[in-house]
DNA sequence: CCATAAAAACAATCTTGATTGTTTTTATGT
DNA sequence: ACATAAAAACAATCAAGATTGTTTTTATGG
């Protein structure tokens, strides 16, 4: 069943992947997250039409030459790009799942404040800059959909993981995720276009908490079942 | 390298402004908003950075050099675009909120509905390119906020206007427009990118349906069915 | 006849992918 | 150990295509 879903990009673009080890390996790596990187910064400050290749070699202080030689073309760094950003985004989302307190009735709150956090952080701005280009892009669509619905699957994961007492009741927890979900990072995308002020933002997400605590049978009899 | 460009745009350009009318003016005035709307049409079709003045041209069915001897450069296009668009949403809107119900229990329904139809509508992908675009870009930005917060306080005065019982509970008035604008646009947005099924998307305007009676008044001594 | 609409041609800039040259690191034979 | 060859990292430049704004030419209506 997991099989299939092994995206480890095969297709090794760069130069040679020969060399298993040594200082000429480390230093190649090293630069290619450097520039996968500074791809990234482009997107959040300049935005994606405008992550040219000069620019994302000048934000990781090469030669475009010296950044061609590393990748064959701009999309295979973007490629790179997304995947960097997925297991970024992955691995902040599962920490701050970890990290929720064993139990107690400020787990929702803590779980929804860690979300909004994440859809506030300029990881989801280049994911969201990468989301809409990719509308029009069908290229950019066939590396992007795949990460964003292997996020999808890891954030359902991890908060069937986070509430367990949910599980019986799958019609209302998949209210409350999607309501999360589309809420909050609707918050997010007008927050960008400053549509949103923090003062709207916090009572949205009071009451956004107040509706998720009556939708957790943890709360309606007011009782913790375990 | 700061180049910073007169605000004061004159909302007059194009070719002689001088004959007020005859058969010229109109064939004009025709062939302006013919380039305007073909250039909403490109946002929509290609994305924003991708609407160039060629594209836009052919989509007029135009040479680029007509074009360019209505609108003097790229973006007083735009500009002329982002006004035009302004104005039909405020349109449809303001048709929408007036051929609401008079009164009944499903005014909330139908309003929810109305403004539902309203970010699926293609004029919304337009405003949604064009919002993301005006985040990296100060120019565009600078046309296009003042639009938006047009809008939202049209938004605003229409509601007012279609429920006055809430008046009273400003509160409560501003949660429910927030939070229905905030999960509405979040929902057009990831509909846009697929990550939003239509099932999924009915189930949720359902819940927010209830939310709303919730938080109305008028329902408030309503036993809200459970 | 003249002003305007429409079309075409033009120059400047930018981006991309490709090619060529230079330096540094790694491998190898004696 | 060391000289030398191979390979990789890096830099610089070039040609092709696209986009933008400007200028010039043609058609058309009053």
């Amino acid at each position: 069943m997991n099989k299939q879903n092994t995206p480890q990009i095969a297709d090794d673009d760069g130069p040679g992947r020969r060399g298993k080890n040594g200082l000429q390996a480390k230093k190649s790596a090293s630069t290619r997250t450097a520039i996968v990187e500074a791809a990234i910064q482009c997107i959040v400050k300049y935005g994606y039409a405008k992550t040219t290749t000069p620019r994302i070699a000048e934000e990781a202080g090469l030669s475009r030459g010296a950044m061609m030689h590393h990748f064959s073309n701009r999309l295979t760094v973007i490629q790179s790009a997304i995947t960097h950003l997925h297991e970024k985004r992955i691995k902040a989302f599962r920490r701050a799942g970890s990290s929720l307190p064993p139990a107690g009735s400020n787990r929702v709150h803590d779980a929804l404040m860690a979300y909004w956090k994440q859809v506030t952080h300029p990881l989801f701005v280049a994911f969201h800059e990468l989301t809409v280009a990719a509308r029009t892009d069908k290229d950019l669509a066939d590396i992007l959909i795949p990460a964003r619905r292997s996020f999808h699957q890891e954030w359902y994961r991890v908060a069937v993981e986070q509430f367990p007492e949910w599980e019986g009741d799958s019609e209302k927890f998949d209210i409350a995720l999607h309501l999360t979900q589309n809420l909050l990072e609707g918050m997010a995308v007008n927050r960008l276009s400053g549509d949103l002020d923090e003062d709207t933002a916090k009572k949205l997400l009071a009451y956004l908490e107040e509706e998720l605590r009556a939708l957790s049978p943890a709360t309606r009899l007011d009782k913790v079942r375990k």
